[in-house]
DNA sequence: GCGGTCACATGA
DNA sequence: CATGTGACCGCG
């Protein structure tokens, strides 16, 4: 045998201390089973975690080792090259590896291991009434409780425990027990081959109903799930059990795959025809494939171009050649009239990955990938992470929206993933957007992406009148409503032609606050700071913080100048419904917002009542933006423009910008004419002027400008450390320390610039105080290294004073 | 990340 | 000195 091999694991702690491998020794007979992706489970102290291998050493490098104790999988769960990946995650992301490769795998895949106790015959002396009497009672009470499970219940049990394994009165065990279970049906299959059954059959004497599931059974070769016997024969299981007994069937069990979505049958749907411009896209897509070099496309389409069709040929073609396909959708717009049109082109070789899966279904898509059940995969944010083993076609649709960035760590942004894998495999990544994000449009621009442009409407219809509306001019002529005169008249006409109306209520950042008209108060949470919003429920006026829950009644009075002129103010969706109750009584309403679609599948539901003209109105936030479309909407209203211009952040523009086009794209998809009223007190911002013309490559332009002079993305890249701590001054002391240390090392540097410290946005969350320190620079290599040592340093700090510091690279939104 | 251990305070 | 408590050490 060749010199041995040790192997390298990163042990699941999420914790920069052990953020390295381990070396492990692999038993001989595990020598042909463990390779690069292996999910083990070792000794780690006194302890036994679960971890990956990462790679091998040879003898000669290892100081200190022990044996692995258990190799957890059949088939390694991470392939190489994800394991390359979960690598370049932590440095791109400043993450430890072993967060990277949880992120990469579906929760539900991390096993425990507990462990099972055993007295040996040697009982040890206890005092009666002591600890020790306790636990040996409980030992012969439950003696299947593990280790954990007692500890847990008294922690002090923990030094005796430990003291008796020493002594050897306790024998300890481990058992692994799998986070998401493979799941199994029981199946029936009859031992009795043609000599012995008609034998048997006449054994049976009078019993028929066992004889007829006797010959059911022997008419089957495979083996056939228990509950359709017995539901095929209406035969109850009570009938089985003598049958089991004589040894003339056996039950087996099988392991099935959950399927969220049922297979979709009948014909497969077939491609539709082409029109010049998509083929024309299609043709530069599939050669990139073809050609199996990396290669990034902006597919920058205006709503109704027919993307979808370009991606669905894309994916196809990329499929037939053996390769697999990754799509991308924003997780909102991930519905199930999506998924089974992509189930209706390609049936069976789908695997749909959304947070609204179980575990177990999450468990069980995967698997499908891993095991090459399927070649194509649709879903959100994380399915970028599909373990496929050769990805010809990654496509990242609306892939300006900010849902493709993960919020907790590691942060990633899932465009910037995909090109990284696209580098491994030799694929081809299409960003697909009618409003792309300004950095994407800018490498375009600067020749480092391929840019298809699809500028007409497949169906060739005009693209909807827009008008904005002056509200300042309304408050003036005396019109206090929320809706103007033109906005009025327009949906007045609507309701009597049947047609049907959308209000978009844009409410990003401030909804509803409440103040006082006398003396400017404002209703805040005592925890957060954040303007407590409006809520009506059954009567009752409540005031609800957003961030943490904290709800208190509407005041009658303001508590500041005792005045009586408290109002809520801004608009939520509940008033605009109340207004519209009054306006138009006679309307139906379909309201869309988090409170209406908490309950799952509410969503599609609401959407699915508005298609069938159950109501005139759809009225909704962000949700109702994206993705719908409605043959008999012919007129769609924006309450507010401003609220999204107002907000902290440097994308405020380009959001709006996104959001006002996308949301007027809704009109006029197909025969009827469209029409749209954008309302707002700045109808001279350039945000809604180049909306309002539908005009991306102006607005482009102009924007681009903004974000030269000061700095911002595309020219710089941002991340932000986030101090947080329960301590405002603690908070803001590591907080300095962060800005010292990138001061002092990016002192001289001017390809960086470092904002001080300052309080978060939102700088009170859930009772902690949050300060920011923002960094930009121009390439992320020549200060990554730089960052970490600040943040790895700094973060240890934070966590001695109680609090902690995190670290949002290339951050998309400053919060 | 966390169990173990070590240094030190507290109390009789 | 026994016991409790908090910091920090090191895991292969």
């Amino acid at each position: 045998m060749s010199s041995k091999r040790f192997a390298e694991v990163i042990v699941e702690l999420k914790s920069s201390q052990v953020d390295r491998p381990f070396h492990y020794e692999v038993p001989d007979h595990w020598q042909q089973q463990v390779e690069i992706g292996t999910r083990v489970l070792v000794p780690f102290g006194p302890r036994r975690l679960e971890g990956y291998i990462v790679g091998f050493s040879m003898a000669a490098e290892v100081t200190k080792t022990k044996p692995i104790l258990e190799v957890l999988d059949d088939e390694p769960p991470l392939t190489p090259d994800l394991v390359q990946l979960a690598g370049w995650l932590s440095e791109r992301y400043l993450c430890t590896t072993a967060a990277a490769v949880q992120a990469l795998l579906p929760s539900g895949m991390r096993a425990k291991a507990s462990t099972t106790l055993r007295l040996a015959d040697e009982l040890p002396f206890v005092q009666p009434g002591s600890l020790e009497a306790d636990l040996l009672q409980a030992l012969y009470e439950s003696p299947n409780k593990t280790k954990e499970q007692l500890i847990a219940e008294r922690p002090e049990w923990r030094p005796i425990l430990r003291a008796w394994v020493a002594a050897g009165i306790l024998i300890e065990s481990y058992r692994i027990k799998q986070g998401a279970q493979v799941k199994t049906i029981t199946c029936l299959r009859c031992t009795l081959d043609a000599t012995r059954f008609p034998a048997a059959l006449e054994a049976l004497g009078r019993a028929k109903k066992q004889k007829e599931v006797l010959a059911f059974l022997f008419d089957r070769d495979d083996a056939v799930p228990m509950k359709d016997v017995l539901s095929e024969l209406s035969a109850s299981s009570s009938t089985l059990k003598p049958l089991l007994e004589k040894g003339y069937i056996q039950k087996e069990e099988q392991e099935v795959l959950r399927d969220p979505y049922g297979i979709v049958h009948g014909q497969k749907e077939q491609p539709l025809p082409l029109t010049e411009l998509q083929r024309a896209a299609y043709d530069q897509i599939a050669a990139a494939v073809d050609s199996r070099k990396p290669e990034t496309f902006l597919l920058q389409g205006v709503t109704g171009s027919g993307k979808t069709e370009v991606y669905l040929q894309a994916i196809a073609s990329c499929v037939a050649q053996g390769r697999q396909a990754i799509m991308l959708v924003p997780e909102i717009s991930l519905t199930p009239q999506m998924v089974e049109r992509f189930k209706k082109r390609f049936g069976d070789d789908v695997a749909v990955m959304h947070s609204r899966l179980s575990a177990g279904e999450k468990f069980d898509e995967w698997r499908r990938i891993r095991q090459g059940d399927v070649t194509i995969v649709v879903g959100a944010r994380s399915a970028i992470f599909a373990p496929f083993h050769s990805i010809g076609l990654m496509i990242v649709d609306e892939e300006h929206e900010v849902s493709y960035k993960q919020d907790d760590h590691p942060k990633y942004l899932a465009r910037e993933v995909a090109m990284y894998r696209a580098r491994q495999h030799g694929a081809t990544v299409v960003l697909g957007s009618a409003t792309p994000a300004l950095e994407t449009r800018w490498w375009a621009h600067q020749g480092q992406i391929r840019r298809i442009e699809m500028s007409e409407r497949v169906m060739g219809q005009r693209l909807p009148k827009v008008k904005v509306i002056d509200m300042r001019n309304e408050l003036q002529e005396g019109n206090r409503s929320m809706f103007s005169t033109v906005l009025q008249k327009e949906m007045e006409k609507r309701l009597e032609t049947g047609e049907q109306i959308i209000l978009f209520l844009n409410r990003r950042g401030f909804a509803t606050f409440v103040l006082c008209r006398s003396c400017g108060y404002v209703a805040r949470c005592p925890e957060c700071e954040i303007p407590l919003t409006f809520h009506k429920a059954r009567g009752l006026e409540q005031l609800r913080c957003h961030y943490c829950g904290y709800a208190e009644r509407m005041p009658n009075i303001c508590p500041d100048c005792q005045g009586d002129h408290v109002r809520h103010f801004g608009t939520g969706t509940q008033r605009v419904e109340e207004e519209l109750n009054r306006v138009f009584p006679e309307a139906n309403v379909i309201r869309m917002d988090v409170d209406t679609t908490s309950g799952k599948g509410s969503h599609a539901v609401l959407l699915q009542r508005f298609r069938n003209q159950e109501a005139q109105i759809l009225l909704g936030t962000q949700m109702i933006a994206k993705g719908l479309d409605f043959p008999n909407v012919t007129l769609v209203g924006v309450i507010s423009a401003d609220t999204s211009l107002f907000v902290p952040d440097f994308r405020a523009a380009e959001r709006t910008f996104q959001l006002l086009t996308q949301v007027a794209g809704r009109a006029g998809r197909h025969q009827l004419p469209g029409e749209v009223v954008i309302q707002s007190y700045n109808p001279q911002h350039y945000a809604v002027q180049f909306a309002k013309k539908q005009e991306y490559e102006n607005f482009f332009q102009h924007e681009i400008r903004v974000r030269h002079a000061v700095h911002n993305p595309p020219f710089r890249e941002l991340t932000a450390f986030t101090s947080v701590n329960v301590n405002e001054t603690e908070a803001l002391r590591i907080a300095r320390t962060v800005e010292d240390r990138l001061r002092i090392l990016f002192q001289g540097r001017d390809d960086v610039i470092i904002l001080g410290t300052s309080p978060a946005p939102l700088s009170r969350l859930q009772g902690k105080f949050r300060f920011n320190v923002v960094v930009k620079y121009v390439r992320f290599k020549q200060v990554g290294a730089s960052i970490r040592t600040v943040y790895l340093e700094a973060a240890q700090e934070a966590q001695k004073a109680g609090g902690y510091l995190s670290i949002d690279v290339n951050a998309q939104m400053i919060l």
